[in-house]
DNA sequence: CATGATAGTATGGTATACCATAATAGAACA
DNA sequence: TGTTCTATTATGGTATACCATACTATCATG
């Protein structure tokens, strides 16, 4: 019962042990998390031997997610020591500025190539995206979001273009999720990704740029409302900390 | 003699001392440019140990440096341990056609913003390239071209895309310095440079966005046969290691 | 009260030790 | 000769120790 076939290369990779995750792998996630959630706030120093309390792991694994984060741009190394990055306003317009770019051209590559199945899975982030929308929950608000993109982006085959745009995600993050401390307001706004998505389900590849383009525009006047409020708490010398952010 | 003047701040700022580079920081330079020259091959393990060897520090240091490089892409984490990142043709293509994107918009905003200094500048760095490429100087042209890019982007004020655009270089920059061996071509053209310092210098964005563009795609097209190259070397038998890259 | 000196503590930078797992080499066996 | 087993070495992951410097608190002095 001996077989000349080669194996099959499709029953080996079902075969693939998945790794766990090591301890640097778990303490990347769980500070990139804290900081997106706010649980450090912009500007915070992080005292490497606190964090090792908090995190329960030695110095060496602290250290070395640190240099992650920093070389992500989440952590800057100050002259006294790591502190979580405080993004400014020039930087976020910036930010948004190149987003309009590259999600643009997702977006309208998208509506070129994207199938049958690829529009039902969109169709599922943006109702997700309702949904959470509805039940006023922001961190699913956000999941949905990044799911839809990511989904754009990888049709459009532009996978370069979407780890730059995560990046630049997790960098404004923290400004979006302060947005919602600030005024309790949503900043996804489902019926502009309603039409990226229609654009795109249409095969319309400049409507769905356009739609992609406005929905950042959009976006990008938010944050700088929000920069604003932050400016008029300041002059009132009542800067916000994480303390009076909850 | 006392004075009730708040002190000058300029002069302060000009008795800031300049912390000297940590061995972190050492470390990752000679890092980075080691492996832009091909002195660590892509796809290269990066052993610990070895490196710790090499360049005379623990192993604290090299794993902290290794950890900025692979969150920067130069390095990737493999099932055996790090290695220098191979980078993929449809990778190579996407992150030329990001450079279009970011390059074109921030060669228009120079057209729009540069004063008579900065284009003194650009046409320095211009002038530096010519040089190097008569002498042949591979090294002295990639700076000369990277000051010139670095100089337009700080005209046009966008820090941020020069920063993405700076990690895209460092990962094409393999692929650049082997289209060197392989061809002793150059991958710098002169002429493309002088068009659009000269569209910048005529204050023309249109015309500014279309040279940088053309470069780019230019650059690309190069890319394009040294990945065929590298796979016609392949087919016959003869990997290109780093050992018959010299 | 302001300033300077001193001691103690906190913190980042770096090296080293320990451990688990993977890889390799050599020996034994069919 | 090919396969299996065992011992050894190599390697990454993690913790800990040590040191230099920065920061803070306290005390002494003018």
């Amino acid at each position: 019962m001996t077989s000349n076939n080669p194996p099959d290369h499709k029953a080996i990779s079902a075969l693939r042990i998945e790794r766990p995750q090591n301890l640097r792998e778990l303490v990347q996630d769980a500070m990139r998390e804290a900081i997106l959630d706010l649980r450090f706030a912009p500007g915070e120093r992080l005292v490497e031997r606190t964090l090792c309390a908090q995190l329960g792991v030695s110095r060496t694994v602290v250290r070395e997610v640190l240099r992650f984060l920093e070389a992500e741009g989440l952590v800057e190394i100050t002259p006294t020591g790591p502190a979580v990055t405080r993004i400014k306003p020039e930087e976020a317009e910036q930010i948004y500025e190149i987003r309009m770019l590259l999600e643009g051209m997702a977006a309208a590559a998208c509506a070129e190539h994207a199938t049958r199945a690829d529009l039902k899975i969109l169709k599922q982030a943006i109702d997700d995206l309702g949904t959470a929308r509805d039940t006023g929950d922001a961190r699913l608000s956000m999941k949905a979001t990044a799911r839809f993109y990511q989904h754009v982006f990888a049709v459009s085959q532009k996978t370069v273009a979407w780890k730059v745009v995560e990046s630049l995600y997790v960098r404004i993050n923290t400004l979006r999720a302060m947005t919602i401390r600030l005024s309790n307001r949503p900043t996804i706004s489902v019926g502009e990704m309603k039409r990226i998505y229609a654009a795109i389900a249409a095969g319309d590849p400049e409507a769905a740029r356009a739609a992609a383009v406005a929905h950042v525009q959009e976006a990008s006047a938010a944050a700088q409302r929000t920069f604003a409020e932050l400016e008029a708490a300041a002059a009132e010398d009542r800067p916000l900390t994480k303390e009076n952010l909850s």
